[in-house]
DNA sequence: GTCTATACTGAGATAGAC
DNA sequence: GTCTATCTCAGTATAGAC
């Protein structure tokens, strides 16, 4: 990968995870980055392809790692039942690392998944971890019907998306740093028991 | 107000509510309702004001349904327990009713939530109201302390905003109309169980 | 008070010289 | 591979007609 390359690369990353990705133009990653307009699009084609790859770099471990944690569990339990919060750790932990060295660039992770920005490239980063998560929770949760999980895994998506995009400053929230790991913790929790709740029974209201 | 005002209002509605906002150029609004372009900024301002003036007209009579909701609620428990269930409710089924008429506006409303696009804007129309539930919430689950009540009033924010927000394409999900009201109730019920859940406990991974 | 015509600035994208 | 110059289109601002 050329020098230029990379330097835009950083810079956009950086930028992205500061500012947002819409506020932010690309005639500021190349002041900055010290690079010409051109090689932008040279180099990844349009904006959106250079968030792509910017995300990408970033999503890609963090992926890896929520499915070595997932696969950790599985091997656990062989053939017996999956918990319910083992798995959702497995999902959301993970990102808590990720959070410590760049906690803005996780803030924009959550925008990804809720934005209309690109439904593309939601889908090629998170659908198919996604359905590999609905697989295992289904495993921890046999008995519920197949078209109630999938909402409650979007549910899922919903809560982790806001939690992780968002500042804490609303009154009655520690106003200090951005823990994520317990934000992660608690999520774990409200989700657990989500999932485990029984099937929405006919209206009485 | 002025037959142009109006028409500029129908149709920025309509449009945003297809296309989305950032996809929707003032341009493609005037050519559509016949306008001039500086007509938008006398009346509104800027395109975030529009947008403002499009979800005013929309939400204001949904959080009115939901606060006459609430009350009936309350004045119904008297001094005694609210149900959380009963509390979620009212802040959820106010919205399929909208969804009927116009179901792609309400993916907007869900969008607004969490798109970075204008925290003002969302204070304005949500915070309050949220806040308002919040207490009633407070009400119903009264051994939880305040501040994991806060992060489980953001799980619900975020969940119901990717609930509106999202259509049912993954695999497993109905494939036919976008029922709103079904996806509330669902949610209802995930989100009780995930309010009513003990405290988060230490790690134990 | 309403609305039109027009111009300004900055955005993303592209063609072609080097 | 890199850079200059340029294109189109966006949101915005203003002057002035009715």
């Amino acid at each position: 990968m050329s020098a230029t390359k990379e330097r835009i690369l950083d810079t956009a990353e950086q930028l992205f995870a500061e500012r947002g990705y819409a506020a932010t133009s690309l005639r500021q990653v190349i002041a900055a980055a010290e690079v010409n307009l051109a090689a932008v699009h040279y180099h990844f084609g349009t904006k959106e392809d250079l968030l792509d790859a910017v995300v990408l770099r970033k999503v890609a471990p963090v992926n890896a790692a929520r499915l070595a944690w997932l696969e950790r569990i599985e091997a656990k339990a062989g053939t017996g039942p999956l918990r319910v919060e083992d798995v959702l750790e497995s999902f959301l932990l993970p990102t808590a690392e990720t959070a410590q060295r760049n906690p803005e660039f996780v803030r924009l992770m959550g925008r990804m998944l809720t934005e209309g920005m690109m439904p593309s490239l939601v889908e090629k980063h998170f659908q198919q971890m996604v359905m590999r998560f609905a697989g295992a929770l289904r495993r921890a949760i046999p008995n519920l019907a197949q078209e109630e999980l999938m909402w409650r895994v979007h549910f899922m998506i919903g809560a982790t998306a806001h939690a992780l995009s968002m500042k804490p400053i609303l009154a009655g929230m520690e106003s200090g740093a951005p823990d994520i790991e317990s934000r992660m913790r608690r999520l774990v929790t409200f989700l657990s028991a989500g999932f485990r709740a029984a099937e929405t029974a006919a209206k009485e209201t």
